[in-house]
DNA sequence: GAAGAGACTTGATCTGAATCAAGAGGGATA
DNA sequence: TATCCCTCTTGATTCAGATCAAGTCTCTTC
């Protein structure tokens, strides 16, 4: 896939005409980090963002007592790190990770900017995109307290659905990266990640490592309490 | 206080120029709610936002259980609702509530798109109040997952005490509404909060109703581990 | 293919917060 | 002033998830 075709399908950009796109495309570079590599550090000049062509990037932070909390993990055709383009400090507020072999198209601040001055609709959707990545956060707040582990990791399963689809009635999952990292992420410890997803079992998930068979998407959906209109199909 | 001080006040505005500001107060209109009044309900038109001059508002969501989640409470001088206005849905995701009598300047969508258009520094201003938003909330997300109930609660009061400043070494934080709210907004039973309060003497924390006495700040904040620098002085 | 390291699972126990239950205080109303 | 309602506190119990501990499995490396 190509830097074009990449920016025009990511969530940021989807909805901004191709004109724009290809003007952006020409200022990006395509960058590929080793598994394990720190794309940035936590207090590093914010002077790009990105947006995954291939593989999965972690946002952790490490807290005093040497704690590691996953922010959030992205995976290919979402961006990451553009409000860190616009804070006051300009610096990285987390780290950056490659959980796997990741190719970028990194997008420089300055013709970020550039574009936002000289063009007043690109900006409207670029504050569009952003307050919808702050729904989403909202919601994450209100679902890690409402729900119980179970019920959040198989939600998190119905999510990975929506990617891929299957025969009539099944769906295979198969897990982008470590289940420790999955465990990380919905702050849950992986001895707790082990047991809820057998907890799932009555529902119809079936697990064989990181291959994951569903079998009554209903029934897991109810028990989640994922409203119909989620349910991938 | 009249309306162009209160804009320049906001979070939101504080770094605006006066005459961009002054412009945008022509369009604003003032408005009342009486305590317990309903400002927005989720799926209205959200065709404006409100920066908060006296009050405090309540955004909460209802669950398919009946359970409400409070996804933040605003006071003075802060504004919300501002994200809803870039939504693809253009409705209010969430609703608003008034938790005492409240006095809000309402600012109306097309008047504010109107002025991202015409002004790009403007429009930066904008994406930069609403990344720093975003990154309240992530920091949000590790608190609730990271602490404990103890912990938030001190950290929360500390946050108050740096509106209300006091003698050399003590503080006393009014808690501006109701405990049960407070409770609610952090995702603690009311139960919870009362023993988690009272387990915050030892550091020197003193509770009479609705103000709390802090004493020794310091052993305050390295219970709660919250960052020297961020510690009123 | 054997050895080792890391990832994952399973079991036993502990703990923080929720839940259930009851009572105390405070403010509004008659 | 007495009553009522609501908020808040306190106590006893339960439960989800963390922690501690001991495997098992899988993949890599030699």
């Amino acid at each position: 896939m190509n830097i074009v075709e990449t920016i025009k399908k990511s969530t940021l950009f989807h909805s901004v005409d191709m004109q724009t796109i290809e003007a952006l495309a020409k200022e990006c570079y395509k960058k590929t980090f080793a598994k394990g590599r720190d794309i940035f550090a936590m207090g590093d000049n914010a002077d790009a963002f990105f947006i995954i062509l291939e593989g999965w990037v972690k946002l952790y932070r490490i807290s005093k007592d040497g704690e590691e909390a996953i922010i959030h993990v992205f995976g290919p055709g979402e961006s990451f790190a553009e409000a860190a383009v616009f804070n006051d400090t300009k610096t990285y507020p987390v780290n950056a990770h490659a959980l796997d072999e990741v190719i970028l198209v990194e997008i420089p601040r300055s013709f970020f900017i550039q574009k936002i001055e000289e063009d007043s609709r690109f900006a409207l959707r670029m504050l569009g995109a952003i307050a919808a990545r702050q729904h989403y956060l909202v919601q994450q707040i209100e679902q890690v307290t409402t729900r119980t582990a179970p019920q959040r990791i198989g939600a998190l399963l119905i999510r990975f659905c929506k990617k891929n689809k299957q025969a009539e009635g099944e769906w295979v999952v198969h897990l982008p990266y470590d289940k420790s990292v999955i465990s990380t992420r919905m702050n849950i410890k992986p001895e707790t990640f082990s047991r809820a997803l057998a907890k799932l079992e009555p529902y119809g998930v079936h697990v064989e490592n990181k291959k994951i068979l569903i079998t009554d998407m209903d029934a897991l959906a109810e028990f989640c309490d994922i409203s119909p209109s989620e349910i991938p199909c």
